[in-house]
DNA sequence: TTTTGTAAGTAAGTATCACTTACCTTGTGA
DNA sequence: TCACAAGGTAAGTGATACTTACTTACAAAA
């Protein structure tokens, strides 16, 4: 008996809750499914039959901040004419929601690389589309002549998405404190205008 | 008993071997004690003999990649004169040895920052001693006036981690190809110079 | 030469883990 | 009213990381 998707019984979201809970306090790995069951006020045996296995739990999880936060950025860049301004409002928002959200930025930058089926998993297909957004933007910048046209669009694009995740790591390895504002402007200060002088 | 570190007894090259090996085909997790010790012909429990857990076999093996990686970086630093040019050294060196050297990038930049141990660990010791490297390049531009006097210095470095980092992603999880001299001078340009008109 | 201590290595476990199987329960529409 | 599917449970199972208690090899002290 699978789950189809159609309804979302309390079971599944017990299940979800309890594993977000423990993901707050301890890494991926040392999580057991004993302890989201436990945790969550349901057997072990309901996980596996809305979740094909421990990882798609976490692929499933990760999926539902990511739609939020594309939701987020969505909306955030159609109020911004330029293309600087929009890559503006990426690189704050990326910062704002991984500071915030302390769960969602431990899945994405620290759990899900390590193993090939998140790339198969809907959650990767968000990365995608959060990614193609960012291309986007860039080529359109280019054509615009608001960016240089020798701007290789895909190395600029690792560039930002490099310089986001970099910048939260300690964050949320270490749990320092990281001021979004500052972060996010002065990314978007080396990245657009250089450092040399 | 415990191992002291005197000597390098066969068996724990062996065990190294091994693992090194399997690291290049498969992820951390899907690989098996089992499969280190008859891989390496040993008995499993010689494993726990040299290293304290799976864990810390992982960390030793990259320590060792990562104290020839510094070496080299160190040597070819004091060739250069101006403090770009360092910079410019370290971001091509970085990339050379990800991209040569698939197991070091994979154990460093997707295995081991899930687990707090790692930082714990002499390989963690390692990437602070590269970090301050690079940490102390970035302050002697800004007081030499190469590099802007308003730079945040702590922030440029997450910048050119990130970067050298996010471009070599693409290659160690896809395994695609990456063109270093292209790659290298793409971001010093961007960083450098920024791509604003 | 003998003794002794220790490092190198082995063999046979064990507890725990992710995951499976077979089953029960409940609500609903034909 | 009864069939049937979805929601949920209980009791497994094989594999896995790690442990324990042991043997062997060998160098230096006595």
């Amino acid at each position: 008996m699978k789950h189809r998707g159609k309804t979302n019984p309390p079971g599944r979201i017990k299940i979800m809750k309890s594993f977000s809970k423990l993901m707050e306090e301890k890494d991926f790995h040392s999580i057991t499914t004993a302890e989201i069951a436990k945790n969550g006020e349901v057997t072990e045996g309901l996980i596996y039959k809305y979740f094909k296995d421990k990882k798609d739990l976490l692929y499933q999880v990760l999926n539902e901040h990511f739609m939020e936060f594309q939701t987020k950025i969505e909306s955030r860049i159609s109020y911004e004419t330029t293309c600087v301004e929009q890559l503006e409002v990426i690189i704050f928002s990326s910062l704002e929601s991984y500071a915030e959200n302390r769960l969602f930025s431990k899945m994405l930058l620290l759990e899900v690389r390590t193993s090939p089926a998140f790339f198969n998993s809907a959650a990767y297909g968000m990365v995608k589309k959060y990614a193609a957004t960012i291309l986007e933007i860039i080529q359109k910048g280019i054509e615009q002549g608001e960016l240089k046209d020798d701007t290789d669009p895909y190395l600029l694009r690792k560039v930002i998405l490099g310089a986001i995740e970099h910048a939260c790591l300690g964050e949320i390895i270490f749990g320092r404190e990281l001021s979004i504002d500052q972060t996010s402007t002065g990314i978007s200060d080396i990245i657009f205008n250089g450092v040399r002088t």
